[in-house]
DNA sequence: CGGATTTGTATATTCATCTATACAAACAGG
DNA sequence: CCTGTTTGTATAGATGAATATACAAATCCG
């Protein structure tokens, strides 16, 4: 989300809007569904900053605190975001992010129509843990490379994930990363690009410290964690990987 | 509507329906559009009697007074009716009455799929009033042809009618009108029956005594005035017509 | 830094919704 | 006619919705 166009206060909310009384549905849903709607049909964009709550007040010719109470709706729907001093402003949809067997992050990023971007944040090789070992079919102990990568739309974070390889079979994939920016076109180059999803595991815990950090999060917000298994065509496991998704900016889709 | 078939209390509506709390709906407006849903397609049809209020409540999870504000909301909508120990009912609905250049109570029942019936309450020759005289190019005091008629669907009284006719040119068309029950079978025998519409003017009013006796309606109850003249298809007037229709049964539609 | 602007929070009041209890009125059936 | 059933009306209280007033906190700009 881009929240600094301020010069885009022209809203597209007519100047009066009336909401009926006694119909037995509240002043605040009717604005709330009101609002959405132009976000849903496009004239209210990603990063559009709304009216001041004062003048959606007059508008709808309700008392501020019932318009408090319809963005408060869109607000824990995620539709929008305020801030003290600042504004309301119309958030970015969250990503849909497909769980398949072809799973990658660039196509699901510009299918979306948002720029996708990557970098390399650390690497090293390090002893396989039981878990580890076990996912790639090695023996504990064994050299896996470990390559941390943080993934972006638009600029903003969405992901950031750490992915062990065989040591021995992706010698120099960390350099290839962080030249290309691109895990998929790392294993391109090792002729390993027609990996396929294995395994996917989903759970879901409030950011640690660390990863609020790299995710650019407010304090106690949601990740979900996707650990999965990515294999080559004969289904041998080529890559373990733990990521930590953004609940806000991403939704992940299974299809059954 | 024939509320006389008590045993049909085998409600379609499933024995436990669930409202939403919290969402900015009301609950009486949640179960009024439930109910109403089950009358518009078809699940609960004209004459059906509903549930008791009490099981209603109990179905929905609701107190009995919340039940009968939802109640209420379809009662003044006129989708069903109550009474006081025999229960509440789907009402027929309104029969839809276009007034357009060919319009014929007959054909318009029938394609509602009610039985058409009417009857021939009076008749006499009086002289024309000066209203009457006008509408039918007569000079004032002109013999004229009153025929009083009252019109049933399925035995329903729907309408009340007083037509004028220029005496001469009518001489026999009440005892035709009593034969048949039909103005328009009258006419056509009289060579008349290709008149049209030529001029439609409506009103409404409480129902007076005399209306709320032939119209079998409680005092106080509206109705809507239809004063037309029709004529030949040369546009000359033949006939003059004063309608009382029931704002209960009919609803006029008027297309443009 | 100070002032203006905007959102966030708090307190209080009124009205609508929802619930509970009780009893009256009308209808149907034995 | 009496009893049972069902809707209609009344009273009371709790909670949510809506309104009003006031002030705090955060942001932006000159």
């Amino acid at each position: 989300m881009d929240p600094t166009n301020d010069s885009a206060v022209t809203s597209p909310l007519s100047p009066a809007e009336d909401v009926a009384r006694g119909t037995g549905v509240s002043l605040w849903k009717q604005i709330a569904e009101r609002i959405e709607a132009e976000i849903v049909e496009g004239r209210l964009t990603p990063g559009a900053r709304l009216p001041t709550e004062n003048e959606l007040a007059e508008r709808f010719g309700v008392n501020r605190h019932t318009l408090r109470r319809a963005l408060a709706s869109l607000t824990e729907r995620r539709l929008i975001e305020a801030t003290p001093g600042r504004g309301t402003f119309v958030k970015e949809p969250p990503i849909r992010y497909p769980i398949n067997a072809r799973t990658r992050f660039s196509e699901i990023v510009s299918r979306e129509g948002r720029a996708p971007s990557g970098r390399l944040i650390g690497s090293r090789v390090e002893p396989a843990s039981a878990e580890i070992a076990q996912a790639l079919g090695l023996a504990p102990g064994a050299e896996v490379l470990r390559v941390d990568v943080i993934r972006e739309a638009d600029g903003v974070p969405i992901t950031v994930a750490s992915h062990w390889y065989e040591a021995d079979r992706c010698r120099d994939l960390d350099l290839l990363v962080a030249a290309t920016g691109s895990v998929t076109r790392a294993l391109e180059t090792l002729g390993l690009g027609d990996y396929r999803r294995l395994e996917t595991r989903i759970t879901a815990r409030p950011a640690d410290e660390e990863d609020c950090r790299l995710l650019a999060l407010p304090s106690g917000r949601t990740v979900m964690v996707v650990d999965a298994i990515n294999g080559d065509p004969q289904r041998r496991p080529i890559q373990y990987s733990h990521a930590r998704f953004c609940a806000d900016r991403v939704q992940l889709v299974v299809k059954t």
